[in-house]
DNA sequence: CTGAAAGCGCTTACAG
DNA sequence: CTGAAAGCGCTTACAG
């Protein structure tokens, strides 16, 4: 059995007696075939373990049944949750998916992968890769001539007149920064993604917003650029203390950056939140035990994967494709972060018991 | 050019003046080509832009160059860090990744998830699930049916007469255990992973060991069961800390439950590593920042995905495919994990100076 | 409701 | 070194 050669539609339809054409109907469930005859092909079928081919199946009907799948850091927290649902859904709606990864942010390398997207005939393409430096300009240039539809997730919001899902950014700037306002905080530092990041520069804009509205001036010293590391959100604080030691908040633009900010506070004996409030982002599942438990904001990523999923599913079954044209303003979807209260920030009841 | 019907093989032979087989010849690279003819269809497919149908392909070489992936918990460290290294290998020897997510460790689903794989002519499996509860013996069952090289990553080696790759889990135990009384430990209660994970029950076979041969007796209720989580390394602490007050380490079969059981160190007033040892497994990216920074077991995780892609590609490429017969023992690869040694464990050198 | 024919875009022997 | 023929395993119109 092991190795065995495997069954065809003309074998299953020899053995039921029907034409092969009639075990194609069966297969796909078409209506037009009479119950009894339906019935013989399924036994046979269940008998002998047959399985279509679907390399036969996608050179006739010129689709794959597969999405493409293009993602930058799959180790991180972000991507894997955005692919992880992306997978469920796709096998929920009978696609496969084809996982290529991208190593660095620029883009090279993105051509070739491209090209063999297109020889594996994927039906569509998602593009889970965020905002970085030339990406923009790269996606603009090339996204329309891609012969398959293509759904941006994450980043490039209304870039490349292409569909795109997302998280509202700003609004996690703004929903942790008032919420440190809201504490009593008056000194409040942020410790950015790296600037080149879209991401980051929209989380940056949530702070500046939020800063400004509360009629304080924004002093540019008081925003440093991280890498998302943990070991950089700890010299970001270190920087901070030094230029502002009044400073009395962080928002670090990830909780890895947030624990390397907590730590550098223990480092320098400032205690968390009496002294120092910090704020972080993505609630991993450390951050309820970090020490203090971490204050973050949340993001559905897996409500982005499912999105993705039946979005792009819907373009690829337009046929023939309504002409998305430019002037036509693809749709763009943000969906809303969500603040998580946690031990590691003042919360306005708490300060007033405090002090 | 959006949407463009693509190019076959055909039109590049009219446009090259050959036959549609000297084309194949050319994109396959074979030998006997006149130069001249070579370098003409070369010129021709770059102008054009041709790019190969890898289903049509597919169906005729009878393989897809499609490598099926399954795997349990991708949002997971262990799992995302050896995918992604597979995806990298793979792409790099010409592989595509037709990713395949399980849900829970049981064996749902997975006969149609396999099916699936069948459907797409995967040219091989590579099965990256945990050894839990019934899987060995249903690899047992079916792993040899599969019509196509299978390769297991992480659990159940040895099992199935299936080749594998994996961690020696049992090291790492040891290794952590080794390090907590070289650091003067006397009393190492150890917080396990899932009783009915394989991984987790070496690890703590590790333990056992260790303590054995170090000529302490092995006391049952040393051992806490834990699931993973950060919250369950909380739990198990307070527990342990119940039954054993006295205890000075704790090797937590992970990095969540190392921090879930540093976070309840805290909680109960006691130091790490001063009153308390402790140590983890994975060297994920916070434990270098953990307060303190945690002393782990790093795992070769990539050099894993890499070697399954190698070997994989080994069996597909033996032709014909030599019987793996029940009587040759298929490899079985361990690769050693590595001790990280930080502040959260009491070392010789530090511990004299403290006392 | 069912089947014979043609074709999807390649590659594999087989001639020359 | 090159090409005409057949075929991979399906599905798509087209008859009946």
């Amino acid at each position: 059995m092991t190795m065995a050669k495997r069954l065809t539609i003309r074998e299953v339809a020899a053995a039921a007696g029907v034409s092969t054409q009639t075990v194609s109907r069966v297969i796909n469930n078409h209506p037009d075939v009479a119950p009894e005859t339906f019935a013989r092909v399924q036994a046979v079928i269940e008998k002998t373990g047959y399985e279509p081919n679907m390399l036969a199946r996608g050179l006739t009907q010129g689709r794959s049944h597969v999405l493409g799948v293009v993602v930058y850091g799959l180790d991180y927290f972000g991507p894997s949750r955005v692919v992880a649902a992306i997978e469920r859904q796709a096998a929920e709606m009978g696609y496969g998916i084809s996982l290529n990864l991208i190593l660095g942010t620029e883009s090279d390398g993105v051509g070739q992968m491209l090209s063999n997207l297109r020889s594996r005939q994927v039906d569509g393409i998602i593009w889970a890769i965020p905002e970085v430096g030339d990406n923009r300009a790269w996606m603009r240039t090339h996204g329309r001539d891609l012969p398959v539809p293509v759904m941006l997730v994450g980043g490039m919001a209304g870039v490349a007149c292409l569909p795109c899902i997302g998280i509202d950014n700003a609004a996690i700037g703004r929903l942790a920064t008032e919420h440190l306002l809201a504490g009593g905080a008056r000194h409040v530092g942020i410790v950015t993604g790296p600037r080149t990041w879209w991401e980051a520069e929209q989380r940056l804009q949530g702070w500046r917003e939020t800063i400004a509205a509360a009629g304080h001036t924004v002093d540019e010293s008081l925003i440093i650029e991280g890498d998302w590391t943990v070991d950089s959100g700890e010299q970001a604080l270190y920087r901070m203390i030094e230029a502002h030691p009044e400073i009395d908040a962080v928002f670090a633009s990830n909780d890895q950056m947030a624990l390397g900010a907590i730590y550098g506070a223990h480092k320098t004996g400032r205690r968390v939140p009496e002294d120092l409030s910090v704020v972080g982002v993505d609630n991993i599942a450390e951050a309820s035990h970090f020490w203090p438990p971490l204050t973050t904001v949340h993001q559905p990523l897996a409500e982005i994967g499912v999105m993705a999923v039946q979005v792009i599913d819907q373009m690829i079954m337009e046929t023939p494709p309504l002409r998305r044209s430019q002037e036509v303003q693809p749709e763009v979807r943000l969906l809303e972060p969500e603040l998580v209260v946690r031990d590691s920030s003042r919360s306005v009841r708490r300060s007033s018991i405090v002090e």
